[in-house]
DNA sequence: GCGACAG
DNA sequence: ATCTTGTCGC
């Protein structure tokens, strides 16, 4: 298939030193799906908040058939259609997205994070809660705010953070436009005293009740 | 062939 | 990803 090609060439634009403007509205970005929908929905959210009180200013939702079924290392192109249309309904583009998924810690350099910076051309950072590809360089501490870099084939790709204790750690990495130093350090700023930073946790709940709104029976007639 | 495997 | 309330522990 054509699409992993189309992974290198996305992941040769990505740009992995900072550049990006003052941040001042974070989008957090996140998809909702369910195996047992016969229609085989996903269901995109997007919340903007503004930084640096968090208050949410901005919201949308975008709910498209599955273009395909999630394959591991593929997610990037069952999930982007939908996005992208949330995004554009947007009063005004954020200055920096958050994505539930990997950034360059992919096989191809190009997770979800990653992919959708380079085609809306937004810095991005991928705020991931298990491991695609990578190792970490040491052990990671169990202390709350511990921190370890992961390689993979001899690449710095992301990073380890115990964001809370007794926690399972992120696994954040830059996506576009976004040093790791830079995207830890929104991640950190974002966190709130929680495992997830709040952009992603806001849209992960707006994705969710998306889904719930379009799965729910029609209203009652008579 | 075997093991790994974002959401 | 999703199925799901209360409950145990710091």
């Amino acid at each position: 298939m054509k699409l992993r090609r189309c992974q290198l060439e996305l992941a040769a634009r990505a740009v992995r030193e900072d550049a990006l403007g003052e941040v001042r509205r974070i989008a957090g970005v996140d998809v909702s799906s369910s195996r047992f929908d016969p229609a085989r929905m996903v269901h995109a959210a997007v919340v903007v908040l503004d930084w640096p009180s968090l208050t949410p200013v901005a919201r949308a939702a975008v709910s498209l058939p599955a273009p395909m079924p999630y394959i591991t290392g593929l997610l990037a192109f069952r999930e982007i259609p939908a996005i992208e249309a949330a995004l554009a309904q947007l009063p005004d583009p954020p200055d920096l997205l958050m994505v539930d998924g990997q950034g360059i810690a992919h096989p191809r350099r190009c997770g979800i994070a990653t992919h959708l910076g380079v085609v809306t051309d937004l810095p991005s950072i991928g705020v991931a809660k298990s491991r695609l590809v990578g190792q970490p360089v040491a052990p990671l501490g169990e202390e709350p705010g511990a921190l370890v870099e992961v390689r993979d084939r001899g690449d710095v790709v992301g990073a380890l953070l115990r964001s809370r204790a007794r926690a399972n750690p992120l696994h954040i990495s830059p996506g576009h436009r976004v040093s790791l130093a830079t995207a830890l350090h929104w991640v950190r700023a974002t966190l709130r005293g929680r495992r997830l930073p709040e952009p992603t946790r806001a849209a992960h709940e707006w994705a969710g009740q998306a889904r719930r709104a379009a799965m729910a029976p029609p209203p009652g007639r008579e």
